[in-house]
RNA sequence: GGCCCGAUGGCGGAGUGGUGACGCAGCGGAUUGCAAAUCCGUGUACGCCGGUUCGAUUCCGGCUCGGGCCUCCA
């Protein structure tokens, strides 16, 4: 028999760790601050969704309803400072000559095809721009005691709100010596709710408000959003680290002032750290960045770096190399030939009536609810392992550890071991049941020969092989082994191609 | 300048007041015509200086180095 141990989640607005107790009885609602999509969202942004993923899938898996919302913001971030400069949307649209609207609907395409290929469950995906009703409606009603109008738009008086940044932990005095402020604010850490066009100048993205012509500041979307589809208070926040120091405490100061209230609207708070490379965090600005597709084209399956992200503590910077990809990819490959070898062995006994057809894919998969309270023998100790590190705060590392463990136990039942690793992968999410070896061998985009080439050399040197001509067998794994194909006798697959 | 965080073996990365996970790489063995792949086994680490303690990598203080936020940012 094994416990079921309680979630406990690290909560930023506390930093403690928190058990998780649903507003709402056997439901969880979580909210993710999602992409700006006026680019390609480099893989340290994807980083959060696979955390989110995590959460939601352990939520899943804990036996919780769940509801998950990742926003769209196709509006309202600015290119600098200055609340009334240019909106990124626009400005990626001039330059790439299209519309602000194609741009945001073509980068959230890209972003959803990326969450698809990670293996992100499919949450909720409002657009910003499809709430700008309702984010006036706020603005209309925040108005009177929190905000004041300066020429640029409307601002909220950061002091009109209890408790101000308690979630950053940060000081709301005037700093000194940073950048420009704009001109009339009480407050240095005053933001826009409304931003006015300038006068005499026209935006594709804007609309008619109390506050005239404009568009709405980026952090009321996720206010008014959060508030639409989950209701206030709802579950748990969650968003990159650098959210927790600015775009946070303002969305809770917009959820005190519109709902009268001192409460942020979400019970637990979640941060994840940044993805790092030997410069610093990824970041868009600084010009190069790498996307999901740069992997693919270096012949990195997108699930290596659910692996690599897996390794590491959400609450931990991760450092980024291809050395650190090419292990998690290893790891993988080893993981999904256990998992292959278990089923072939599997099917073997079903074909002889000895055991169930694939009993661990049972309506969608098993929880881990179903799975704890049964007596799984010698599985019982990782099964607890896994069970008590995915509670403490997504331990991933920790559960994957455990993963292996039952993987690697000798002589136990071949059902019951995949029915774990089925529950195990189903919050791991890394496809173990469809993903064979073959589709973890993707070709690279700089590889000059072809896979029919590689089959005919293939059937050469077997011929060679089969006549003990050893040479000609040696001189065709050179040639390949040049050209990128490292080849493997005793392996099923044959070759593989050796990645850079 | 202000606020905050981190420093673990060759690399990545967990965790702990008292035998220092795990993965990758390396090394040894099995296997192979030879390799590779696979399987089995295996060495190496807790930034520096003090303090608390019977005992600290783990707690406290200082230092050094690195990073984040303060402006858009996962």
């Amino acid at each position: 028999m094994t416990d079921t141990p309680q979630l406990k989640l690290f909560n930023s607005l506390t930093r403690q760790l928190e058990p998780f107790a649903p507003i709402h009885d056997g439901e969880a609602r979580v909210y993710t601050c999602g992409p700006t999509v006026y680019n390609y969202q480099h893989i340290g942004n994807m980083r959060a969704y696979i955390f989110a993923d995590t959460l939601g899938r352990t939520l899943s898996h804990k036996g919780f309803k769940l509801s998950h919302v990742i926003n769209i913001t196709d509006v309202g971030h600015l290119t600098s400072d200055a609340d009334a400069g240019d909106d990124k949307m626009e400005k990626a649209a001039a330059a790439q000559g299209k519309s602000a609207w194609d741009i945001a609907r073509y980068y959230q395409e890209v972003f959803e095809a990326d969450l698809d290929r990670l293996n992100v469950r499919k949450p909720a995906h409002p657009r910003a721009t499809d709430y700008v009703e309702s984010m006036i409606e706020w603005g209309k009603q925040m108005q009177e005691k929190h905000c004041y109008e300066l020429n640029s738009g409307l601002y909220f008086d950061v002091s009109t709100v209890p408790d101000y940044g308690r979630l950053a932990r940060a000081v709301t005095d005037d700093g000194e010596g940073r950048i420009d402020e704009v001109e009339g604010k009480r407050n240095a850490a005053d933001f826009a709710i409304w931003r006015k066009t300038p006068p005499g100048e026209t935006r594709q993205m804007e609309w008619d408000s109390p506050w005239g012509k404009g568009a709405p500041g980026w952090h009321l979307e996720c206010s008014v959003m959060s508030a639409e589809l989950l209701g206030h208070p709802f579950d748990i926040h969650t968003g990159g680290i650098d959210h927790r120091e600015i775009h946070h405490p303002n969305e809770i100061a917009q959820n005190q002032a519109h709902n009268c209230s001192s409460d942020s609207a979400a019970k637990i708070w979640m941060h994840n750290n940044f993805l790092i490379d030997r410069r610093g965090k990824m970041s868009k600005s600084t010009g190069e960045f790498l996307v999901l597709q740069t992997l693919v084209d270096r012949g990195y399956h997108p699930l290596a770096y659910r692996m690599m992200c897996l390794q590491a503590h959400y609450r931990s910077e991760l450092e980024f190399s291809w050395e650190g990809l090419q292990a998690a990819l290893t790891r993988l490959k080893r993981i999904v030939m256990l998992v292959e070898n278990l089923k072939t062995r599997h099917a073997e006994l079903v074909s002889a009536s000895i055991a169930d057809a694939t009993p661990w894919e049972k309506s969608g998969g098993w929880t881990l609810k179903q799975v704890q309270g049964d007596d799984w023998g010698k599985l019982n100790p990782a099964l607890d392992k896994f069970s008590k590190s995915i509670s403490d705060d997504l331990n991933t590392p920790i559960a994957l550890t455990a993963l292996e463990d039952v993987l690697t136990v000798k002589k136990v039942d071949l059902t019951k071991k995949l029915t774990i690793v089925g529950a195990m992968d189903s919050v791991l999410g890394l496809r173990l049941f469809d993903l064979a070896r073959t589709d973890l061998r993707i070709r690279p985009k700089t590889a000059e020969i072809t896979e029919a080439e590689i089959d005919a050399e293939f059937e050469r040197r077997k011929t060679a092989r089969a006549e003990k001509d050893f040479a000609a067998s040696d001189a065709i794994r050179d040639e390949l082994a040049a050209k990128g194909v490292e080849v493997m006798d005793g392996d099923p697959i044959g070759w593989e191609w050796k990645l850079a």
